[in-house]
DNA sequence: TCTCGGCCCAAGCAAGTGCTTGGTAGGCTA
DNA sequence: TAGCCTACCAAGCACTTGCTTGGGCCGAGA
């Protein structure tokens, strides 16, 4: 996503350290000391560069998901025919995964806690318009005829969020499975089920 | 579960706020403090009915564990054909997230962390065992023509796995769904697919 | 009436937590 | 060469954590 010019800094470094912790062992279960210890340096000399802890992971989950629903907001504004848009934004979540495993890690499992503070509440915004994109696209598939009419699309929703980001807890990038083989298999049961 | 001639006793008292707290806020997130503060004692006095918060956890996952792989184990026996014993298998999941709620949820949020100490090594063989079952009921699905023979089993068994599990983050016991529709639905979407 | 076990309190310890402080070394620039 | 900047260290503070210790209250059985 950086430029190629761009060196990472001492800053991005950090952070991506620091990302790694957070995703492997959890937010809170992760000691400021940790990060330090992983980078080589004292836990001190981490706030020279941030606030706080927050604020580590605010600036690692609010910069990927404006990455994400810039993807998002593509496939919407496409002219493409509602299941190939649903494809796509199942390929693009899973493409997330791989390419951004540690911050989809810890918004999965951090998103709950770290919610409920007032500095976190552009992540329930963000789960919202999540919703708003996924609702749109079921219901253009509906009415264009390409999905089953008889579904509650709610549901529907919820399914498929849950399966795709979950999968973040068993997918390893540069595994045996590519995001795209992982996304075809998934696509092929969501859409056409696994009974004969 | 608990026959009805038996009153629940102080320590199962405590252990069922502990659990509440423990699936609402983490476990690591809940101090000893947190849980006898919400049954009205100190946090000492706790120490009195448990040697220490490790050993709650240990009591509520173990022996929600034991339950759940029993209903496993006479799905496994009954008579019945692949494709029944499949929807079996995942309303038997539904009805654990609605009666046993807390208990899923701390599986669910703590088992990755759990799972590395030894005392907790039993998750992982649950876990194994789990796999198990799903993959001989798929297995046996396809044999019996009940299911396509297209797609690789492994997938199937994480999305069905996931898709069932994580639901505990979503529903609420006693909400507007009851939990056999909700496993009405997810079958239909799972067995046919979303395409019309 | 006495005692004894179930249940709890009051107080505190040792380890660990996020974060602050005052300072240093080395490089870049005017 | 003076001044500033980036990056870090060493030490420690205030607080939280799980857990321990010693004792007190009270109801049931002897």
């Amino acid at each position: 996503m950086s430029a190629v010019s761009t060196p990472e800094s001492r800053r991005d470094e950090l952070l991506r350290i620091a990302a790694g912790l957070f995703a492997e062992r959890g937010y809170r279960n992760t000691t400021v000391r940790d990060i330090a210890d992983a980078a080589g340096i004292l836990s001190g000399s981490l706030y020279h560069h941030f606030d706080s802890k927050e604020s580590m992971v605010d600036e690692i989950l609010s910069s990927f998901q404006a990455e994400l629903f810039a993807g998002y907001d593509e496939i919407l504004a496409s002219a493409a025919p509602a299941r190939e848009k649903i494809e796509a934004a199942v390929r693009l979540s899973f493409r997330a995964i791989d390419e951004h495993h540690h911050e989809v890690a810890i918004f999965q499992n951090e998103a709950d806690q770290l919610g409920r503070m007032e500095r976190f509440g552009y992540l329930a915004e963000r789960n919202e318009q999540s919703r708003q994109v996924w609702m749109t696209l079921l219901r253009s598939g509906v009415e264009a005829g390409a999905l089953r009419a008889d579904l509650d699309l709610e549901l529907v929703y919820r399914f498929i969020r849950d399966t795709v980001w979950v999968a973040v807890r068993w997918y390893r990038p540069g595994g045996e499975l590519s995001h795209d083989q992982v996304a075809e298999q998934y696509l092929a049961i969501l859409l056409d089920g696994i009974a004969a």
